[in-house]
RNA sequence: UCCUCCUUAGCUCAGUUGGUUAGAGCAUCUGACUGUUAAUCAGAGGGUCGCUAGUUCAAGUCUAGCAGGGGGAGCCA
């Protein structure tokens, strides 16, 4: 087979076209569907570059019906073939194929993509083959590039990415159940004189676990660094069954030396919106797919929310409204405990119909590094309410007064001994600052109009599902 | 952890008041067709009805337990 460079399908079928007709091409990728008669077969290949799949036209009286007969869905294949303008419907462009080599067959009767749609629960189970599909292409197309704007918004900014760290010794954030780490041997750990197991003799010689949050190490690169973010993997143990929770989710955390809760909000609305609107830009024929096959009005909805301005307001407002709605929720509303999904489903779908960030909650529902307000019961708190997915963003400016910030850790009975590091920056040069965390599978979920996060993310781990 | 729904062919589903040999579409295999678009047409193969126990002359269908999955709640991002 003659040696040509590879060309991706992006390059014929993409936006900039630039492979233009009589090239003579090489094309590798999987095979999606074939069909045909007996002088000519039309296969679909698709290399993942792009959502379209390229045809592939074979002329049966230059090639070996052995070969043809190994090309089923799902095999890979190279093909050689000069690019023409299709005489058919349905597509601009076709390869007419002069060589092909087979590079993995896959067999028909047990390969268990179809050409037809599937369930997304059925690809669960499969998700070693789905990123195959259609719907996985563009999700994890769309993925990369969030991941991307994500840096590139922050870069832009002045900001540096701050890696904070997997294992943390200290369980003090409180945002859940943290997962264990430890090389002790699980049958027969060593123990103390009272019986309890002896950390001493572990790895790190104490009690560690996987990080539920980089926050509190990114306040220490914020106050000095100015503007740092955390991008990373972060872990929860707790056992939820909902579409919206990950044990292992991507967390983005920027941190703002000289924040206010207000410069905070601006920042949250300035990159959620430019979020979006990369997406938009940039990955249109995914979210055209998408749009169509699962969600007609997903691009009508991003749009919406890059056009306008997040609605702000108090807890107390909130309660207000909620109390005045008239509504009948399961879950009364009452100032002092936390709002219900019901509650805020009720502000952002039915009320105002656009995103909402709510800001100084009553303290006793926050967590302890939250700056107190004047009113001593409410603190500088903010949560980004989104439609169809409810919190996704979730921060705070932070107390950066030493005494107000140990008396909080006191009252809580958070152990002082765990946190010195932390309330050392409020002893050695304290600064104002912010900061807030993004569910990265959450902003997928909005941008791809998916319902479970388990299709957002390549190899979901849930309670019981560690597999792939 | 709680509430609720689901589990029948490789996939997606039908299956009536419990009644004889459990069906369809797609997929697969065989054949037909000179340009198809989820190709079409003809034929064939393919089932421990999630598992276990029970009720009954008789269970895919009713009951209980278990397992797996979906949705809702809580926890949160």
């Amino acid at each position: 087979m003659e040696s040509l460079k590879r060309t991706r399908i992006v390059e014929i079928l993409g936006e900039k076209m630039a492979i233009t007709a009589g090239t003579k091409v090489n094309l590798k990728g999987w095979v999606r569907t074939k069909r045909g008669n007996k002088s000519v077969a039309f296969i679909a290949l698709n290399d993942g570059s792009i959502i379209h799949n390229i045809q592939i036209v074979v002329d049966l009286s230059v090639f070996d019906e052995q070969t043809m007969k190994l090309i089923t869905t799902g095999s890979c294949i190279s093909v050689n073939g000069v690019l023409v303008e299709s005489p058919g419907q349905g597509q601009a462009f076709e390869v007419q194929a002069s060589e092909i080599e087979v590079y993995g067959t896959a067999d028909a009767e047990t390969y268990p993509l179809q050409k037809k749609g599937h369930t997304l629960e059925f690809l669960r189970e499969i998700a070693h083959l789905r990123p195959r599909t259609n719907t996985f292409g563009a999700v994890l197309r769309i993925r990369h590039a969030m991941s991307f704007a994500v840096h590139k918004f922050f870069n832009d900014r002045g900001f540096y990415y701050l890696h904070t760290p997997i294992i943390t010794g200290s369980d003090a954030e409180g945002a859940g159940a943290m997962f264990r780490v430890t090389t002790l041997d699980a049958k027969n750990p060593p123990l103390t004189p009272s019986g309890e197991v002896d950390f001493t003799n572990d790895f790190f010689g104490k009690p560690t676990n996987l990080t539920v949050s980089g926050q509190l190490e990114g306040e220490l690169g914020a106050l000095a660094l100015s503007n740092v973010y955390t991008f990373g993997p972060t872990f929860r143990a707790e056992k939820s069954y909902t579409p919206r929770h990950l044990a292992e989710f991507w967390m983005i955390e920027p941190e703002m030396a000289f924040y206010d809760i207000n410069d905070n909000m601006d920042l949250a609305e300035e990159f959620l919106k430019y979020l979006v609107n990369y997406a938009l830009d940039n990955c249109m024929a995914d979210l055209e797919f998408l749009n169509k096959m699962y969600d007609n009005e997903l691009i009508e909805r991003l749009r919406f929310v890059t056009g306008n301005a997040f609605q702000r307001l108090d807890y107390t407002e909130a309660i207000d409204i909620l109390m005045a709605s008239g509504q009948k929720f399961e879950y009364p509303v009452d100032w002092g405990t936390d709002l219900q999904s019901e509650h805020e489903r009720y502000m952002v779908e039915k009320h105002f119909k656009k995103p909402v960030i709510l800001t100084n909650y009553p303290k006793e529902i926050k967590a302890f590094y939250m700056k107190q307000n004047d009113d001593n019961r409410t603190v500088r708190a903010m949560d980004v309410l989104f439609p169809r997915i409810g919190e996704i963003i979730g921060g705070s400016q932070r107390e950066e007064n030493l005494e107000k910030l140990t008396n909080r850790i006191n009252e809580l009975g958070i152990p002082e001994k765990d946190m010195w590091w932390y309330i050392d920056t409020r002893r050695f040069g304290t600064a104002p600052h912010s900061g807030f965390g993004l569910g990265f599978e959450r902003l997928i979920l909005f941008v791809t109009g998916m319902a479970n996060i388990r299709d957002v993310i390549p190899f979901p781990r849930t309670t019981q599902n560690a597999d792939f």
